[in-house]
DNA sequence: GTAAGAGATTGATATGGATCAATTTGGACG
DNA sequence: CGTCCAAATTGATCCATATCAATCTCTTAC
């Protein structure tokens, strides 16, 4: 079923971070050149995911964490009724599992939004590593604490803001990513779906679909179907800024 | 100001995990009896911070996690606008600061809402102790990760609940963390004010009061300022899956 | 003990976004 | 190339909770 992917003939499971244009996003950017190779020996070139594939769920036993080679995954956490809360999108460089390194299986569910790869790094040998290697370690705190940055940002919008200002803090910040990726900040695709987008902001997906049309009303944006253009960035920063300056007066 | 607390002779400074009631609950739990000395080498014997001192600020440059050995702790985001939103409540035995792991600064601002005493742990000699003590590094990431799960936990209930939900919620948190400290669960008195519930839970303090009331008219609570009961756990606990149930039909 | 200000409660009204309903668009597949 | 189903859009209505306003009740300080 998995369409055959161009492996370095020598080294089939391996993977080679060397050669990885995320090295600069991903876990190596932490640690020198010459100690990459002690990642290298732990990660694993993880399997291919086509759109809608589970990359773990709620109850598949915690063994690695991932980290995104190319696609996107969306996380999310389904309650016992059924319902589901998108608790984050992961692109390619970042991180998938933070949120599971307490407890025996995962704690959310890891869904591939489109064609996915990913890397994995199996955790026991991971903690061995960030246990010998200080900079690794510091870096695995980093990471940590972003993400609960990132979770606390993501109540703030959802407690605080308007339909329209957490739509435009999400189009920002999916541009900011972007951008890292040394990708156009202004004219990207949406790896998710409108309903994701609904889910993951505490929206209905016909509040999403009337501040993107609204947006374009605007001119800020230009949007057609998952294809979108930012037409006027600053705007959009104003949008989510409205808010504070409100409270400042 | 700081009235006489008592202090051990023969360390003034150094901190007794070993005496510690909360040594079950707190970064002890991780490491072994015959270990427990390295982790108090680190800490600190924090200061005494009245009610509404500031334990750091968005603006100190982060140097410490800190426990709260005794009183609590509240932690929120200042926005630029001076809009509020408060992310957490410590109680005794938990770490404040894991989201500040990265950056120069804290990310939140930590307030005491009562008479609060804390221990310090400089991050550098805890990152270095944790590189040596496996049990202890596995530790951290495990109590980041919960926090992770915490966060991931609001924004849900932010996102998903009604405010009867949010509440009945909150309660039920703060119940069972009460009982890991071996106090009544059902019998507490409430550390912060309805503002900071509010604010927390993204709700009117308005909001907060009426369903306080509502609660206590249908049976469930006895509420009579800061001082809560709770008459029936197990309908509480029904309001806070009503909704999941809902989903499941 | 009393004054003063903050915090909490209660009531009346307004509103942003949910919900319900109806098209429209678009992509996958035979 | 047309068919079919899911996703997205648009419109009309409703409701939970915010907001505004008015007490009430603590706590703190003098």
């Amino acid at each position: 079923m998995a369409q055959a992917i161009p492996i370095r003939k020598n080294s089939p499971l391996k993977a080679s971070c060397h050669q990885c244009s995320l090295s600069n996003l991903c876990l190596p950017l932490a640690i020198e050149e010459n100690e990459l190779e002690r990642l290298e020996d732990i990660v694993q070139q993880g399997r291919i995911f086509n759109r809608g594939e589970h990359i773990f769920d709620q109850s598949t036993p915690f063994r690695s964490c991932f980290a995104v080679k190319s696609g996107s995954i969306k996380t999310s956490i389904i309650t016992e009724g059924g319902e589901e809360q998108v608790t984050g999108f992961f692109m390619p460089g970042e991180l998938v599992g933070l949120d599971s390194m307490s407890g025996e299986t995962y704690a959310c569910t890891a869904k591939a939004l489109e064609r996915t790869s990913v890397c994995e790094f199996p955790i026991e040998k991971l903690e061995e590593l960030t246990g010998k290697m200080p900079e690794l370690q510091h870096h695995m705190y980093h990471l940590m604490s972003q993400e609960i940055q990132n979770s606390h940002q993501l109540a703030m919008l959802l407690s605080k803001n308007t339909a329209e200002e957490r739509i435009a803090a999400l189009l920002l910040s999916l541009s900011s990513r972007f951008q890292r990726r040394r990708l156009s900040p202004t004219n990207f695709s949406l790896p998710m779906a409108r309903n994701d987008i609904a889910n993951f902001l505490g929206l209905a997906v016909e509040t999403v679909s009337r501040v993107f049309t609204r947006f374009q009303n605007q001119g800020l944006i230009r949007a057609r179907g998952r294809e979108v253009e930012l037409l006027d960035v600053e705007a959009l920063q104003t949008v989510t800024r409205e808010f504070s300056r409100q409270g400042c007066q």
